[in-house]
DNA sequence: GATTAAGCGAGACGGTACGTCAAGTCTTGTT
DNA sequence: AACAAGACTTGACGTACCGTCTCGCTTAATC
């Protein structure tokens, strides 16, 4: 038997039109920017797009889910991977670029859209976990574990506490608005949880 | 002169009605444990608690500050303000009580709920942060200022830096589901943020 | 038995308010002039005459019937009993009073907007038709059978059928609109019934 | 040249649906039948209909133009142009036929509610003068012109007069109810107008 | 002078219908 | 098949006005 895997059966009929994929999400992107997340209507982004609803819905099921590919792609290619040899640096650059994302750009306000919309559509959630929560999270995991692999603390470390303590933090202040997104405010977290992770003993716990 | 202050001025008209008051926040408390937020109609709760929706409106101008009042009274009660003499001990203590009504009761859907409308609704977001997050920080940082007052702790020490990495990444948990909010993590959280905050030297960062 | 007729019982309570009852009155006309009957809210009255709207209702069970007083006083009022020696006349006389006042205020919108919810309130009907439409034509009738008693016309004429014929055509342009209510029109349908009374011989038909 | 008349353009997106026209034409007209005009609410006819609300409000503004089409054509189509060689008999058969529909039928009531929404809803008005009262005046002017063309009267002869004496005079009786729409009363208007067209020189008033 | 009965201003209340809006689906003819 | 256009269903929204009601206060006539 040679043919083990069967090619890719050529697609039928007319083939989805790139270049009304891209008009969409960039006219999705285009509102968000101006008015945000709850104020954007698909029958908007149709219209600016210049495509019919039906060739949106034919992408995404819902609103949500158009949003969410709209913003994801970006905002994930600016969290760096950094590597400094230090797991204070490494969680720093990390939360700052999360932090100068968050804030310096209209990426905030739509995260803050998306989770909202999360706890609503529990359909999205799950997508949102598997393609944001979870890659995100993987990619600062892999932080800790560097530092776990030079020793600069016990393998005893709980990668995931270690991300929910830092970027819970974060998460806090963007969606409670109680106190500011300052640098000041990453660096102190940062530190507090690094010579918390150095100290502690967990296996007494 | 004995009548230093005015008796309050007679209100004019008909009073609002406490049956109705009760009858709206009870109909709405039933429909939340019911079917959650999402699937709450002022339609309905107007129905249930044989009101009509103006009376309803009159009151409360939206959903969100309906369901607010309805969720607040009940949880704030039930968030303790401890004092055993140990940070780790209030903290945990403190924490525990907010997951214990967050998976014990109906009520963690309905605050995830809140949270999202609050990012959706801008006047409802004032009232939080002025009525809910205000209030509940201010009695979670009397443990950080007793641990202080005790020396315990630096007198240099953040309490709001503390209550954002504990309850921050218990509000990380509660809203994006990668991780349960169990006992064992939430004693690794307080253990983690009290050894950092004995650690480090917040002054020299 | 001498006391026959017992005098009236001295009313018991506060009495009603002459000056609340004409300055409803008063607020309700003002509004008519302004906006129409349609526009016309009670709650707007009762601001206006600086009342409540109990004192309204207390006195008035319905807006129509309210707007019906504040119309038909002075309205009866301008509709004349001429009594010229002739039916021509007469009828020409009633007829330009009645366009006069229907054109020359905004009686006739008031009008207009009655007989429209005449026709949605039976209640509002049976007053309408005994205080209303019953003293005008009275009033009318004379008219004709004065006409008759001077030998003018047969004694078989139809006072209600003459009446019908005049008045009606008035109000079939008043309510619909198709031509104006000029003075030239008047003459017409006064002159062609008039002659058609003279000719036709009923008892014929 | 062939092609004189461009085929008309093909139309786009979906057509309306003929069979959603019809049946809310169907559930207005059985609401009406049952009810009347006054208690006929749009809800109810999307939903006897089976048809959403929005679907209704897309093709009439108001419940008067959905009322105003859902009474008129049949009720047009029951005006005969009679033809009889005699104005007299011309006009009582168009009168008789008027009082049938309204008397006979449940039309009467729609006929009179719809005139009562026409004084509260201007543009309702406009269609109403263009697509009713418009029709049937030219429909009824006929018969007038026909005896004018026969010499039976007088070429100055006013047809609009003649039509405003004869249903201006049953108008009336439909809205203000003081006497009933008879036969004899049919007759006698009919008598008496053509009585008086005949005699009366209008060049000389 | 106290009592009583109704009027009164204010404004809350139940009820009913309104007209709108956005989400997501469906049905045309066209590419 | 995908596409543009636009009609469709669904469900909730927030508003408006009606006529009623419930307060505390006022105004006479009666006791």
């Amino acid at each position: 038997m040679t043919e083990t895997v069967l090619p890719p059966p050529a697609p039928r009929g007319r083939p989805r039109s790139e270049r009304a994929h891209k008009a969409i999400l960039d006219a999705a992107n285009e509102i968000l920017e101006e008015r945000g997340f709850v104020d954007l209507t698909i029958d908007e982004v149709a219209q600016r797009a210049g495509v019919s609803k039906t060739t949106i819905y034919r992408r995404w099921p819902t609103k949500g889910t158009l949003v969410f590919e709209a913003f994801s792609a970006d905002f994930l290619a600016r969290q760096p991977s950094p590597d400094t040899g230090s797991l204070r640096e490494d969680l720093l650059a990390a939360l700052r670029a999360w932090i100068r994302v968050n804030k310096g750009t209209v990426k905030g306000r739509t995260l803050v859209g998306l989770i909202a919309e999360v706890q609503r559509d529990p359909e999205l959630a799950e997508i949102w976990r598997e393609r944001f929560i979870g890659p995100v999270r993987a990619q600062h995991r892999t932080i800790v574990e560097q530092a776990i692999g030079r020793g600069e603390v016990s393998p005893d470390t709980d990668p995931d506490l270690v991300l929910d303590l830092v970027f819970g933090a974060a998460y806090h202040r963007l969606l409670q608005s109680h106190q500011p997104l300052t640098d000041r405010f990453a660096q102190a977290v940062v530190d507090t949880v690094v010579a918390g992770v150095r100290t502690s003993d967990p296996t007494i716990n």
